[in-house]
RNA sequence: GCCGAGAUGGCGGAAUUGGCAGACGCGCCGGUCUCAAAAACCGGUAUUGGAAACAAUGUGAGGGUUCGAGUCCCUCUCUCGGCACCA
């Protein structure tokens, strides 16, 4: 047949004309609006959102990763007739557009708003599903006036307040740096030591939110389970006692905070964190303790450096009255791995069972006093602590409890002397949301020295930020405000005497907690959201990177339930949260680290889509791992996927020809000349219905590679068909049409199964051979339970003490007897089993394993 | 340090959740076409032994449960993410 030479040449030698048939299928789809997102639209409601990105001027792998997953996910549920919403915006406020004013001279506004042209050009070109609409940028005061009249709110109500909290402060730059801007204890400019400086700032209460942030975590089915894990830990709910501890020979005493009241007769020593009242009070009195809450003052704040640092402390002098035993007196140290912030910056030490405090008393020659033991016998503790459970020992009128009920029982008899109250702790502490900066959201308040602290009134939002300060290089921006007195300078709203704005920004987590509520409601101009966002939340797909697993899900939970108790959601189950399906895509890799300009081994997408076009692109992403894994870059990779396509691109061509000989053939013989078809036809249909079928499971999953796989796989299974159709005739009419009708059916399928990953090369085809339509309208296609059925075989394995001895071919439902005769006739099994002692059991499992369990 | 992940051929990964390990792709080897090369197409490819049939070994390391373990349990190593002011 001439046909297969045909396919031969192709497109000889090159690759399909991916720049024309993107550029026409965004035009198409351009033109009809295709993904303009209607409320009133039919279909169940979809909304896939992909965390939208920070504008650092050009876009990365990262970015490309993110959005091809959550363009696959859309498109998919669109072709399953949902009516999908996926839109995009821009995360545009923070740090980097400071550091990029310094450096450039340029001013953040300026380079934040041509970062944004330049990365939407690079979006588009990718092709993505998205109703661009609706975009945003959070920079702009349309946009963050929103959060503004909330949080002014907010303070009237007391959820947000004022108080005084650490940061890392750079004494030659004289400006506070972001942790990431401390590097081993020094300013990453100038390379000072830096400080600990107490500060002012706005605090929203998240702790009020604790409870139910932690209970609803059990609701979110549809979130990786690590997720939830970590998010439970962070919250870090634990009950315990804030317990008293006479100071001697003052009036006065000291509150620690244990998990552990069962521990108490193996307290030891006391200690307190390096801000706490009695270590500023020592400090006073002592030099050297003065020396040693300065030295733990040049410690970064970052919950790292203080867990990893040297484990100090100084003996303040002070001593702690055991609550059961006034003869014993517990000396207190300051130490500088006490966090001030949890509990009452304040703990006893039991040396014997926390690993923590066992170290610090070894180094402090202090004693170790078992008291909750795994036998009930008295011991020497090692090297390690003993954390588990027991009986309690040496402890009075605990001896022969078990721990958790004396830990009941201590606080019990502690409460009656006064000394104690039952406590319910979080490890969560409230947001600071001020920072010192200049390219952020302005806070709506005023302070006035008369009326004090209060929200800016409402009829003055928004506070908007003063965009005409000038860029220098090499000088921070961070004071600009507090420096711009046209700025801060305003009317107190209450005494309209003369006051001052706040000159702090907000965190940027701020913009990022509410942004997908905005984007239902992205033109309304009298309200944060209106009430399309009931409509559309909760969102039903949320990608992003895992990176995010903890602070902003957390602060975007937090922020959906403030606005969801300000009225803006009805108080039912389905709007407790705000993303009810969560995927956290893994990083993009080259050389088996991350990609980052420092290493010099970035990937630039553009030069990438140029190259090989937007479609490669998305496949290789999708195809290379799973989308929740790392991804290891390989430009190899990226050609078999270049190639897969313009194999793709030229099988349509040959599909349609071959259907069209075979008709022919059937028109001008009536056929029925050679029959050797048997079964060709209905193996190969099972096969790509098989295919389908897995493909279905594993998208539904979100397995995303194993799309492509499945493709590919179908795609080789049609070629083989179509080969197999040029080498023969076929048995009779009706079969000849139905061999061109699967090639038909066929190709069909691998079409729509990969528009969701590759659209456009899908769009082109679709048009090209007739479908009708739009691919990305497409119905999903469906398995058909008929072809699966059809086989009347099944290959069955056999084993001799569970290894392999051969394979038996059975009828589809074979029972064990007729299994099992079948399988002992196989040579290998036979000489097997004789060398062996009778078998004892068989295991079956049909129309997969047969098992003998024989003796040696 | 604490919390959360991960480790499977030369490489990326698959394995329908305890039932034939290595689907699909890359790379490599051989072939077709070509004066030649590239491209394209066809075939092979876990390791060891063997001409082959076949056998043994094999999913980071070490133990365990099971008729059967990549999958479940325990211990360990390494890599990655987060740790509250990067986003």
């Amino acid at each position: 047949m001439q046909f297969a030479r045909r396919r031969r040449r192709g497109i000889i030698g090159g690759m399909y004309p991916f720049a024309e048939v993107e550029s026409r299928a965004q035009e198409r789809w351009r033109e009809r609006g295709a993904f303009a997102a209607e409320e009133k639209a039919a279909g169940e409601k979809f909304y896939c959102l992909s965390m939208f990105p920070y504008p650092s001027g050009r876009l990365h792998m990262g970015h490309v990763r993110n959005y091809t997953i959550g363009d696959m996910i859309s498109r998919h549920r669109r072709m399953l007739g949902c009516n999908v919403l996926q839109p995009m915006g821009w995360d545009a406020f923070g740090l980097p557009a400071e550091n990029a004013a310094m450096e450039n001279n340029v001013h953040p506004a300026e380079w934040t708003r041509n970062n944004i042209s330049e990365m939407r050009a690079q979006l588009m070109r990718l092709g993505l599903a998205v109703d661009w609409r609706r975009e945003l940028a959070t920079c702009d005061s349309s946009y963050y006036r929103w959060e503004q009249l909330l949080i002014a709110r907010l303070f009237s109500r007391g959820l947000v307040y004022k108080k005084t909290a650490v940061v890392n402060w750079d004494p030659a730059d004289k400006t506070v740096l972001a942790n990431e801007q401390v590097v081993d204890g020094k300013g990453w400019r100038s390379g000072a030591d830096i400080e600990r400086r107490s500060v002012p700032m706005y605090f929203m209460k998240i702790t009020a939110y604790a409870e139910e942030l932690l209970a609803d975590l059990d609701s979110l089915s549809g979130w990786p389970s690590s997720v939830l894990t970590m998010q439970r830990n962070w919250i870090g709910r634990s009950e315990g006692a804030r317990i008293k501890l006479p100071l001697a020979g003052r009036g006065d005493s000291l509150e620690v905070f244990t998990t552990r009241p069962d521990t108490i007769f193996g307290a030891t020593f006391c200690a307190v964190a390096p801000e706490h009242p009695l270590a500023a009070e020592c400090a006073k009195k002592d030099s050297r303790a003065a020396q040693f809450v300065a030295d733990c003052g040049r410690l970064a704040v970052s919950e790292e450096a203080i867990k990893t640092v040297e484990k100090k402390g100084y003996d303040t002098g002070l001593r702690a009255v055991h609550p059961f035993d006034s003869s014993r007196l517990l000396p207190v140290y300051v130490a500088n791995f006490i966090l001030a912030q949890y509990g009452s910056g304040a703990i006893y030490g039991c040396p014997a069972h926390d690993q923590r405090d066992l170290e610090f008393a070894r180094a402090n020659g202090l004693d170790v006093v078992a008291v909750v033991s795994p036998d009930g016998k008295n011991y020497e503790v090692g090297e390690k602590a003993h954390l588990g459970a027991g009986v309690m020992i040496n402890s009075g009128f605990l001896n022969g409890m078990e721990n958790e009920k004396a830990k009941s029982a201590a606080v019990d008899a502690l409460e009656k002397k006064g000394l104690a109250s039952r406590e319910t702790q979080y490890r969560l502490r409230d947001w600071g949301i001020s920072r010192q900066r200049y390219w952020g959201c302005p806070i709506p308040v005023v302070h006035c020295e008369k009326c004090g602290d209060m929200a800016a009134a409402e009829k003055d939002l928004p506070v908007t930020l003063p965009e005409t300060v000038r860029a220098e290089a090499g000088k921070p921006l961070s004071a600009a405000l507090a420096a711009d007195e046209s700025f801060f300078r305003c009317a107190c709203p209450k005494c309209g005497g003369a006051a001052r704005r706040e000159t702090d920004t907000m965190d940027t987590f701020v913009e990022s907690s509410w942004y997908f509520a905005r984007f239902a409601s992205h033109d309304c101009n009298d309200a944060m959201v209106d009430s399309r966002a009931r409509e559309w939340m909760p969102v039903d797909q949320y990608v992003g990177g895992v990176e995010h697993a903890v602070l902003h899900l957390l602060y975007a939970r937090f922020f959906h339930k403030l606005m969801r108790d300000a009225g803006m959601y009805p108080k039912e189950a389905r709007y407790a949260e705000p993303f009810s399906r969560l995927l956290c895509q893994g990083m993009v890799l080259k050389d088996g680290g991350k990609m980052s300009k420092s290493r010099g081994n970035t990937v630039d997408p553009q030069e990438l889509i140029e190259r090989y076009g937007a479609d490669t692109a998305r496949l290789f992403i999708l195809f290379a791992a799973p989308p929740e894994q790392a991804l290891e870059w390989s430009d190899e990779g990226v050609r078999g996927c270049s190639r897969f396509l313009s194999r793709l691109w030229s099988a349509g061509e040959e599909f349609s020809q071959m259907r069209k000989t075979i008709l022919d053939d059937v028109r001008a013989d009536g056929n029925g000349n050679n029959g050797n078809d048997d079964g060709i036809l209905e193996s190969a249909r099972r096969e790509i219905h098989q295919t389908l079928a897995k493909a279905d499971y594993d998208m539904n999953r979100l397995r995303l590679n194993n799309i492509p796989s499945a493709a590919m796989k179908m795609l080789n299974a049609m070629q083989e068909f179509s080969a197999q159709c040029a080498r023969g005739g076929f048995a009779s009419a009706e079969k000849a049409k139905a061999a061109a009708a699967l090639l038909d059916e066929g190709f069909g399928i691998v079409l729509r199964l990969l528009a969701p990953a590759v659209p456009h090369i899908c769009e082109a085809l679709w048009e090209k051979l007739g479908f009708g339509g739009t691919v990305a309208d497409a119905p999903w296609p469906r398995a058909d339970e008929f072809a699966l059925a059809q086989k009347q075989t099944a290959d069955v394995v056999v084993q001799v003490n569970g290894k392999k001895r051969g394979q038996v071919t059975v009828a589809a439902g074979a029972d064990e007897q007729t299994v099992r005769a079948a399988a002992e006739e196989l040579p290998a099994v036979s000489r097997d089993l004789s060398s062996r002692a009778a078998v004892r059991k068989v295991i079956f499992v049909p129309g997969r394993i047969i098992n003998f369990v024989a003796g040696d």
